[in-house]
DNA sequence: CTCATATCAGTAGCACTGACATAT
DNA sequence: CATATGTCAGTGATACTGATATGA
């Protein structure tokens, strides 16, 4: 019974699973991000979806979506609040009158280079702890992880 | 210019930040948990925070919003809505008449158990591209990230 | 007609701020 | 008194389901 890997309530004290400690760094990543990004008016989530857009510029609303792992109507509030702050805009793809594509606008990139010096710092930070080495290999292993949960 | 680490929207299409492929990460847990765990009627953060009092029985709401990086009122939301469900109870510290110490039930045990192999299997998938050195790094390397940002 | 895309309406969980009561 | 813990009220962003309209 203490062998079992599925069973950890048999066990007292079991090492914290995998998942639990993906969500704990990302809750620290966005309590600082969103103390980061909090005088622009913005959450931490939506600074990440402007980089998103910095990115890969000219995504349209399903793409985003399932690039998030979202529903559509999530993916669409989002950018409606990004669109009422003036930091996106969406058009109709001329080639696809159906999808709308996401855009930064020039406020968008504005804010985000504002803000990048203070979000470089942060990430240095997070790495801090890590030799060059790891840091290197730590990238990989996180997108390498993302891949294997695409459906 | 182009050399600006902190400038990436003077670069096309520059690198995904570490911070960006960390919340991707947790996205795409967070889909799949909830697709585990919807039929028991709860949320992934939810069942995260089961696993948390798993390994941390007694915790208080101060101590489990201090963990979480949130703030005491929404650490306190989700644990009435777990309690609501009867998967925690929550009882005055008697040498501290102040605290609330946060427990599962035995509903909450169950719950656990009933939805471990699953979650192991998630878990499973999450690293399968990874080999089993890189594995074993990776957690180290997710916790020291998170430590780095302790304050 | 089928499929993908986007929207509208409604609901619930999540997380915050500010003010407040209580115990140490 | 100051500090820590928890609560209440109100607000806003996040994310879902279900139904609907439209273009490819």
């Amino acid at each position: 019974m203490s062998l079992d890997v599925a069973g950890q309530t048999t066990r007292r004290r079991p090492a914290p699973s995998l998942l639990y400690v993906i969500k704990q760094l990302e809750l620290a990543v966005r309590s600082h991000l969103d103390d980061i990004v909090r005088g622009a008016g913005i959450t931490a989530l939506q600074y990440t979806a402007l980089t998103v857009l910095d990115h890969h510029d000219g995504l349209s609303l399903a793409q985003l979506a399932r690039d998030s792992f979202v529903t559509p109507q999530s993916a669409a509030d989002l950018v409606a609040n990004l669109e009422r702050g003036g930091l996106v805009r969406r058009d109709r793809n001329p080639r696809n009158r159906r999808e709308l594509i996401v855009s930064l606008t020039p406020a968008g990139r504005e804010l985000l280079a504002g803000h990048a010096g203070a979000v470089a710092a942060l990430e240095a930070r997070l790495t801090s702890g890590l030799t060059a080495e790891q840091a290197a290999g730590f990238r990989g292993e996180l997108d390498a992880c993302r891949l294997a949960l695409r459906d």
